[in-house]
DNA sequence: ATAGGGTTAG
């Protein structure tokens, strides 16, 4: 125990002599607003104080108790305000000691004091060790520590709160929150909980937001929409640490927080994430219930086979799926377009429900309307109708706008028009998304005048309701209807527009209607303004439809214009924004400008995808120059980097094309070899070949076949030919006779089939097609009448067993190698001569 | 406490 005296000394307090006590005035403890001050009560003239002779300051005969206790209070509060607890633990006890009730001591108290002490040590980060002083040191003395702090206190404390808040300091203020609910102080009081949650979101600091939930007693329930809410702002980072802090002081798994987490997996897209918290539970052998189980068949429900499996799961445990575990089954045979497998599962729905174990739901009739829907079976969704109608479930604004698109994804928009007046006279409530879906389906079918009449009357009857409200005259009704049957719109539609649609487009309205303007590009640019006086702001979709509807009215420099403009507006263009560009450019045979904005991708690390490859070299037909098959190519080799796969159909129709181009009006019977395809598998080392020999750089006349079939090395024949026309029509001439090498043998043994079709096959067009000279060599090198061979036939990238100055591996040290021979044909220089000579102007194409 | 519908590029 310290000395009381120390304490005084340091304390810097005027002695009780200077203050006198009648004076001396402190705040009501109960005034909850008011900072006026009031005279302190009385204390109770039946107290009778004994001090103790043991505290000489204390039983000093020169104070009354009055000032005594006044001056302990005070010292108190400010050893309590220099965050000194410690001590001020002893000035309370020794008044407790002297037989003083705390109770008084603690009126007299300065509680503010008590406050700023507290936020003091608060922010010298000492808080902890301090509060827990405070909090057991006053337990001790009988009394609850919330009691230290009265409305003014309160107030102080808010002040720092708010000051925290403000600061956006969440870490202190959950150490605080945190202190005062250990008190038991009721810390609602002090700041708005959903301001501090909010505060702790938006700072990312889910650890903080956790700590402040858990000081309520429905902790779980905060806690849940604290990992919800970072889910909603795709933050599963945050979400995950959110879920592992709730988890911390939890005494049983809370099911609510792990279906919650398995939520925001499927929000934020991570639905691997989502089977790993799963198996997390199962390792610790802890049985989800049934919501758990539900919601991740919901995330996985892209996965017909992993739901498929959990639901297998539910059954082996005995758990009873519910009606939305069976409606998440069929969700998922939706999404995998798994008919069939629908059916079947809504008719064991039916089933269970004929049993009596479950009641189907608007949702199971909408998905299995959906799954209709989607495969075009518009008939089975109008026979679901029929059953949900018998078994007396409503159809809601969902299942109607499901209905509607099952007609409209048929083709059928009389039939949609008819459904949603049905819906109407059925008094469901439509709304933007119902409307959007009749809409779309008017545009799918190109029906833009009717949807343009839809549109129309849609906003004329929704204004005038917002406007007069139903003080629509009588004869104003009947003149509006006129006149939207005089635009085609059915009349009972009309008079059902004019009552209960209200016109709230959203983006996805105005972006069906900037569709159905077709190649009107000022009507488009019209509504794009429009949308904006509805405070809509155009996305990236509504741009991609201006550059559609610009490049389809053949203005192919505004439309790729529009993409600045997109960029100006703040939307940066995305690889479908691009892509719809250069379909512009290469509709309208602009492959230049497509390849600008190909390479201007890059520019802007713009990825593009399959979509994006296949168009720019869909229009094969427009690239006739030896230049415009080298882009080709290149922009080839460049998908392949990104990974894609090398099945490019257009491509090799490009190159089919373009080397038949050669002897187009040299064979007649051209089409025997182009109407072959080769398989996928091969393609890659085929085109490979072609773009290596298309190559400027590559000038060598040496053409390697080892590998390809004969269709193939036809390819890569012709298109080496047609390397050499177009380079000796630009002045090149051929300085060598082109060697092609055919296959290679060791020793003795024979060729194989495909080797000799090929060389049958390629003999064939340079003799027989083309008039060329060949003679074959199987012999080492060396042989064949020497002409110098000042072309290299080493070509970048492939790997030949022919060394420079056509010896074989005379000087190499690989004993494998001197056994094998090449197979070769040659093609004589003074033949190819002729050939040129022959047809020097190319055909054009 | 659970789930569902419409729009962009081949």
């Amino acid at each position: 125990m310290r000395d009381a005296l120390s304490i005084l000394a340091s304390a810097t307090i005027l002695p009780p002599s200077a203050t006198p006590s009648g004076d001396y005035r402190r705040r009501n403890r109960h005034s909850t607003t008011s900072t006026t001050t009031k005279p302190r009560p009385k204390p109770n003239p039946k107290q009778k104080p004994q001090f103790p002779a043991s505290s000489p300051l204390l039983s000093s005969p020169r104070w009354d108790h009055r000032q005594r206790l006044t001056y302990y209070s005070q010292l108190a509060s400010k050893l309590a305000e220099d965050g000194r607890f410690e001590d001020f633990l002893m000035i309370a006890e020794s008044v407790v000691a002297s037989g003083v009730k705390i109770s008084e001591f603690l009126a007299l108290l300065k509680s503010e004091n008590v406050a700023s002490g507290i936020v003091r040590v608060l922010r010298e980060g000492k808080l902890s060790a301090a509060v827990d002083l405070l909090n057991n040191g006053i337990r001790k003395l009988g009394v609850e520590p919330v009691l230290l702090f009265d409305a003014v206190a309160v107030e102080s404390l808010k002040a720092e709160c708010r000051r925290l808040l403000k600061c956006g300091e969440v870490e202190r203020l959950a150490s605080l929150m945190e202190i005062f609910a250990g008190f038991q102080f009721p810390i609602k009081e002090l700041v708005e909980p959903s301001e501090v949650i909010n505060l702790c979101i938006n700072k990312r600091n889910p650890t903080a937001a956790i700590r402040y939930a858990q000081n309520f007693s429905h902790a779980e329930v905060l806690c849940c929409s604290i990992i919800l809410e970072f889910g909603k702002k795709r933050d599963l980072l945050s979400a995950l640490k959110a879920f592992e802090a709730s988890k911390q002081n939890m005494s049983s798994p809370n099911m609510h927080s792990y279906r919650t987490i398995i939520d925001v997996c499927g929000l934020c897209g991570d639905y691997l994430k989502s089977r790993t918290i799963y198996e997390g539970l199962l390792a610790e052998n802890i049985t989800p219930n049934i919501y758990v189980f539900n919601s991740l068949m919901n995330v996985n429900s892209h996965d017909l086979n992993y739901t498929l499996d959990i639901y297998k799961k539910m059954e082996k445990l005995g758990m009873m799926a519910d009606i939305t575990s069976h409606n998440i089954l069929l969700k998922s045979c939706c999404l995998a377009a798994k008919v069939e497998l629908a059916q079947d599962t809504y008719k064991r729905i039916r089933e269970l429900e004929s049993k009596g174990v479950l009641k189907l739901d608007d949702f199971t009739y909408s998905t299995i309307i959906k799954v209709f829907a989607d495969a075009k079976m518009w008939k089975h969704a109008l026979e679901i109708k029929e059953d949900m109608v018998l078994s007396g479930v409503i159809p809601n604004t969902v299942t109607w706008s499901s209905l509607i698109s099952a007609c409209a994804n048929a083709g059928l928009v009389e039939k949609a028009i008819v459904l949603f007046d049905e819906m109407l006279q059925a008094g469901a409530q439509p709304n933007t998304h119902c409307f959007n879906t009749l809409l779309h389906a008017c545009v799918e079918v190109c029906q833009f005048d009717r949807a343009f009449r839809l549109f129309q009357c849609w906003k004329e009857k929704g204004f005038q309701q917002t406007i007069s409200n139903d003080k629509l005259k009588n004869a104003d009704k009947f003149e509006a209807v006129d006149r939207m049957t005089e635009m085609g719109v059915p009349h009972r539609l009309c008079s059902h527009l004019t009552m209960r649609v209200p016109f709230r487009p959203t983006i996805s309205t105005y972006n069906i209607m900037m569709k159905a303007c077709g190649t009107d590009y000022y009507r488009a640019k019209d509504l794009m303004d429009e949308m904006k006086t509805f405070g809509l702001t155009p996305n990236h979709i509504s741009w991609s439809i201006m550059i559609d509807v610009c490049g389809g009215s053949g203005n192919v420099l505004d439309a790729i214009q529009i993409l600045t403009s997109m960029r100006e507006s703040g939307i940066q263009p995305d690889v479908i924004a691009y892509t719809t560009a250069i379909k512009i450019c290469v509709e309208r045979k602009k492959p230049k400008l497509a390849f600008m904005l190909f390479a201007e991708m890059k520019k802007y690390q713009i990825k593009p995808n399959m979509v994006t490859y296949n168009t720019i070299l869909r229009a094969r037909s427009i690239y006739g120059s030896l230049q415009g098959v080298q882009q080709c190519l290149a922009v080839y080799q460049h998908m392949r980097k990104a990974g894609y796969k090398p099945n490019d159909y257009y491509l090799k129709q490009l190159i089919e094309d373009w080397c038949e181009g050669v002897i187009q009006t040299e064979c007649q019977n051209k089409g025997q070899f182009a109407s072959h395809t080769t398989d996928f598998g091969r393609q890659s080392l085929l085109l490979e070949k072609v773009t290596e020999y298309l190559k400027d750089s590559n000038g060598s006349l040496f053409i390697d076949l080892r590998g390809l079939t004969k269709v193939e090395a036809r390819l890569v024949v012709l298109a080496v030919l047609r390397k050499i026309k177009e380079k000796y029509a630009a002045g090149n001439s051929v300085k060598d006779d082109l060697f092609i090498i055919l296959g290679q043998q060791q020793h003795g043994a024979r060729a194989t089939r495909d080797e000799i079709g090929v060389r049958d096959a390629v003999t064939r067009l340079l003799q027989h097609d083309l008039a060329l000279q060949v003679y074959e060599t199987g012999s080492r090198s060396g042989n064949e009448p020497s002409r110098g061979n000042q072309g290299s036939p080493r070509s970048s990238g492939l790997d030949l067993e022919v060394v420079e100055n056509g010896s074989l591996a005379e000087t190499s040290e690989s004993p494998t190698r001197r056994p094998i021979a090449l197979q070769r044909l040659v093609v004589t220089r003074e033949s190819l001569h002729h050939w040129l000579q022959r047809r020097t102007v190319l055909s054009k194409r």
